[in-house]
Parts: C-alpha cells; structure tokens; sequence
DNA sequence: CGGGCGATTGATTGCCTTCAAACGTGGTGG
DNA sequence: CCACCACGTTTGAAGGCAATCAATCGCCCG
C-alpha cells in the first residue's frame, strides 16, 4: 500500500527524508546500546522509546522519551553514545546511517537538514538540564506531564507509555516522589487519575502554574 | 603580525575555519541574550563566558563554561536561545554568522563540520544531564574539578575562572553546599586550596573517586 | 584604615530519599 | 471462572542530604 510505504520515510529537519524498513521491538528490549557501532537510524511508528545514559555504579538517568514520529539513534560518531529500549511492544522505521552520511556529505541542505534536527534536541536538552539543575520535584512532574500531554496531541487526556520508574529516572527523582506529586497534583484537581498510566488534564493552568 | 591573525580564526568542527575579528567584553558584561538576534557566533581568547538559561521566576542555570580556545553562541535559529556574559575580561573572536551559514550552505563538508560542533555540544549536554540528575554534591563538585583541570590543560594547579555562585548554578547546588563540598575535598587531601580561586590538584584519583 | 563583596562555617529547616508495608491490577494456571 | 501470584503503584514513617538562615572571615580596593 502506498500509506504503508508513506509511513517508512525518516524526515530529518525540513528538507531531508530517507526510505527505510520496518522494525520490531518487545517491551524492554534493547534497541541500541552505548557505545555500540551505529548503524541505523530510527523513527518510532508506534509505542515509545527511552534513550539513557548510565553513572559507573549502574544510577540510570533517561535524557529522552521518543513518541511516535519522533526520531532518535542519529550518530555523528561512529558509535551509539546512549542506550535506547523499547518502551512497549514498539514499531520503528530504521534508516541505514550510510544513507544520511552520502546525502549529507553531497548536499549542503541535507546536511544542514540534520543539523536542525540536532539543534533542536540540544535546545531540548538545554531546557531538561534547566529543570534537573533547578527545579523542584513538583514542578519537574507539572512540566513533563504538560511536555507529553503537548505532545501526544490528543485531547485532554492521554495514556502515559512509561512507567513512575521511567518518569522518575528522566526528572532526577524516586519513583516515591513521581507518585507523591502526582497524587498531590489530583489533589489539587490539576489532573485526573482513572488508572495509574491514564492521565486527564483537568485544569492545565494549574498545571502550567505548577511547572512555574 | 602573522601570529595575532592566525588567533583570529573560528575552527568549528574539524573542516571549517572561518576569520573574524577582536572584541572585548568587562566582567559580568553580557555579550548576547536569550531571544536576541544571532548575528555572530564566538572563540574566547582570554579569559571565559558563562551561557545560561533562566526560569521563569528568575532562578539562573549555568549550561556551560567557555575557557579559551571554545566556540559559543553558534545558532541555527534566528534568535539566541542562551544568554552569555563574560566572567572577567574577556577577549574574543567573532564572525558574522552569515560568513557560516554561507560557508554551510555551499559547502557539505563545512555543514557537516557545523554539525560535528553541535553533535559534541550535545554530547556535553548530555554528560551533564546525567550529572544533574543523578549525582550527589560532592560526586558533583569532584566531577566540575576534573573536567575544569583537563580543560585548562596546565600541570596540577590552576585558576578557577568563575565564582563560587557560578560552579553553583552549573552544578545545581547553592553557594554554601560547592564550599562545603570544597573543604571537604582540601581535608581528604584531594585538593589544596592556596585561595578560593586556586586549585592543587594534590589526589586526581580521589577526585576520580569521589566523582563516581 | 574602612568598606564591601565573596567565601567559609555553623545551626536549623525542609524536601526528597529511603525503608517498609499495603494496595490494585493484570496475567496465569488450576 | 476463579484463585493466586507478580509487579507496579501508592501510602506511611523515618532519616539524610542539601537548602536556608545567619554570622564571621578574609581579601581586594578605595
């Protein structure tokens, strides 16, 4: 089907898209490890994806959720610097790097195409590192419920596709403190809570006060 | 002179070297701001520049520390999304970001140089995110030490460029806690501390230690 | 010598973590 | 179909680490 074949392009920044092949990955399998060579990249279809990084004792802190349509496991280097695993029974397209190397190294705005696309997750990163560095838990959990809420487009309700264990490893916090806030934040009738992973924005304001 | 023009390149990247020209800025001068037009990218010379992000009720998060030799302020955007200020008197080179975007626009291998400057940027980024996320104080401040020591290159001593309030914000900490965090170091012989801004390294591999 | 600012040190508070237990839900096997 | 188990989540109690509040120190400059 020409939809189907639609779906499996990478769009990379504004002006650079790459036909890839459909992939497959089970709830907590590994997509790609750190350090390994890298040699594909990916857009999520559907599920979702973490990307991570390890301290030597073994503390993970998760720098990144990838929801469908979102791209994630592009290299510079010749390999992976993050961990990423699927956060749920996940479809990807996969892109062979090589692809993006040759486009980027005889077109100008191929590759200024991934540098968009660079750009654009260090801004994010940048405000990430602003709310680990500054933020109290509270307004850590009232920021990310606003950021995936925007994200999954949706109404105003969604169903998270990561664990309080995921939710904390990517704020800084303990699973405890995730669930303390957002049991205070359905207190304060700022969300709903029908079930542990389905989140009703009930007053976004409140949420976005919150988040300060 | 030869020597003082050779000073006044921008290398970003490993192929893409671009001439600019001198400019000076006091301590605590701000050389651009959040939201401002980019109309130069920049290469300290002497001295050093603090980029930062703030909240929106004021709270100040360093993201990164700019000693000579590194290249700050490289936009892809239309707009700075970090302000900048110089940490004592600072010399610096600036070009005209038009001189880049011309440069990458023609030539892949200088968008691909771009791009290896942010890739690294961003690698960075990370790093301290996790950092952020999920180190202790003194994992921190022993972490900052040792990347501030290998940067300046210098034997075993050197001169902190920024104030006690700056490692503070870069690390997420307050004023009191990177002191208290200090002293403990100069107590388990670590580090000695001729002067609040003079670091011995007298321990690296306690530091390395201690940063986990 | 005096003033001001940054750094250190001390005392106390408070937020988040840690430890612990109970709860709920989804899945499996009897 | 239901009982049971496992795992994720919630809730509670206690502790610890860093923040806050406060005072002193030391140094640079006028």
């Amino acid at each position: 089907m020409v939809a189907q074949q639609t779906a499996d392009v990478i769009y990379l920044g504004s002006a650079l898209s790459l036909r890839g092949t459909r992939m497959h990955f089970e709830r907590n399998e590994e997509i790609f490890g750190e350090g390994e060579a890298s040699e594909y990249l990916y857009r999520v279809v559907s599920g979702a994806v973490r990307t991570m990084r390890f301290t030597s004792d073994g503390r993970r802190q998760i720098l990144g959720f990838h929801l469908p349509g979102d791209v994630f496991g592009v290299e510079l280097g010749a390999s992976h610097s993050l961990t990423a695993e699927a956060l749920s029974s996940t479809e990807v397209v996969v892109v062979r790097r090589s692809l993006l190397e040759k486009a980027a190294s005889e077109d100008p705005k191929a590759a200024l195409s991934w540098l968009e696309y660079a750009a654009r997750t260090l801004d994010e990163m940048r405000d990430h590192a602003l709310i680990l560095g500054r933020k109290g838990a509270g307004e850590r959990v009232a920021a990310f419920l606003l950021s995936i809420s925007r994200r999954l487009v949706h109404g105003q309700d969604f169903d998270l596709p990561m664990s309080r264990a995921d939710i904390a490893d990517y704020l800084g916090l303990t699973i405890e403190t995730v669930s303390r806030s957002f049991t205070e934040m359905e207190r304060q009738c700022a969300i709903d809570l029908p079930s542990s992973r389905h989140v009703v924005m009930r007053n976004p304001s409140t949420l976005a006060l919150a988040a300060a």
